[in-house]
DNA sequence: CTTAATTTAATTGTGTTCAATTTAATTATA
DNA sequence: TATAATTAAATTGAACACAATTAAATTAAG
């Protein structure tokens, strides 16, 4: 049979699951974001200024493996949107810190509840959704 | 203490760590593929065709989760290095067939062990890389 | 102190990803 | 049969994602 080939066959890969798995998941963020008017990538930005309420583009970077070139336009677009401020740090001028104001402070209010509501799409029970985030935090090495 | 936020803190998230541990995992796969003068699209569009040799765009999209305006210069990027053959299916014009060329067909060898060179980056367990296949493919509803 | 190395963002170019629209072909309906 | 609805790709425009390069600021080394 075929069989020398089955290691190239789709459903045996990790990586097709994992890949299309993480733009379905971001396709269920994407009504409720658009609530917000933000994007996925600005959403998961805001969500470190809510927990810092501020920090540089490189940590920003660190926290979401993205780098300058990502975050660069993510980081103005946010600007532009008057959720954030950017500005040099006056000790380095090499860093760019990024703050939120009050407005951008203000939409954790609304986005509370979204964890939730997309996880309700999921069908994972509470115990293989534990399961699934240990085994991506192990991929992650964190 | 700051719990009503909880729900809002990155490492709370499923979308997170699923989002950055598949563009962590393509990363694995880039170096690999170089090699072929492949993309991760590329790659896995060509998996579909190593295992039917011939199917239409829409059959691409459907086991792929892409749509067209991904695939149309996908397949033709790889029509271009020689890979597909592109041609409309002479029962129904609106289709377009995407079919191995002889040396997309012989790409297979090359690629025969990449899964393996790749999944031993991984970290995983056997086991473990069987539960986040289910739970992955159980998310994607298939 | 001066030069070299390093660090931080920004920029550039390529390749997705997706929503929305368009075009052409086919099928269903009046 | 004409017309309407549907289907399959392609196109367009916006937003990533990332490698590679550049520019400016800081730090280290001679």
């Amino acid at each position: 049979m075929g069989e020398k080939n089955d290691c190239l066959k789709l459903e045996n890969q990790m990586c097709f699951p994992l890949y299309a798995a993480a733009r379905e998941v971001v396709k269920l963020y994407r009504p409720h974001l658009d609530k917000l008017n933000l994007t996925y990538t600005q959403y998961i930005a805001m969500m470190v200024l809510w927990e810092r309420g501020q920090c540089s583009v490189k940590e920003l970077g660190e926290k979401l493996c993205l780098d300058s070139g990502t975050l660069t336009p993510v980081v103005k677009s946010l600007e532009q949107k008057g959720f954030v401020r950017r500005f040099r740090s006056s000790e380095d001028e090499r860093i760019l810190l990024v703050e939120l104001t009050d407005s951008g402070r203000s939409l954790s209010d609304s986005a509370r509840d979204i964890p939730e509501r997309v996880g309700a799409c999921l069908n994972l029970t509470p115990e293989e959704g534990a399961v699934l985030h240990g085994l991506l935090y192990k991929i992650l090495g964190r």
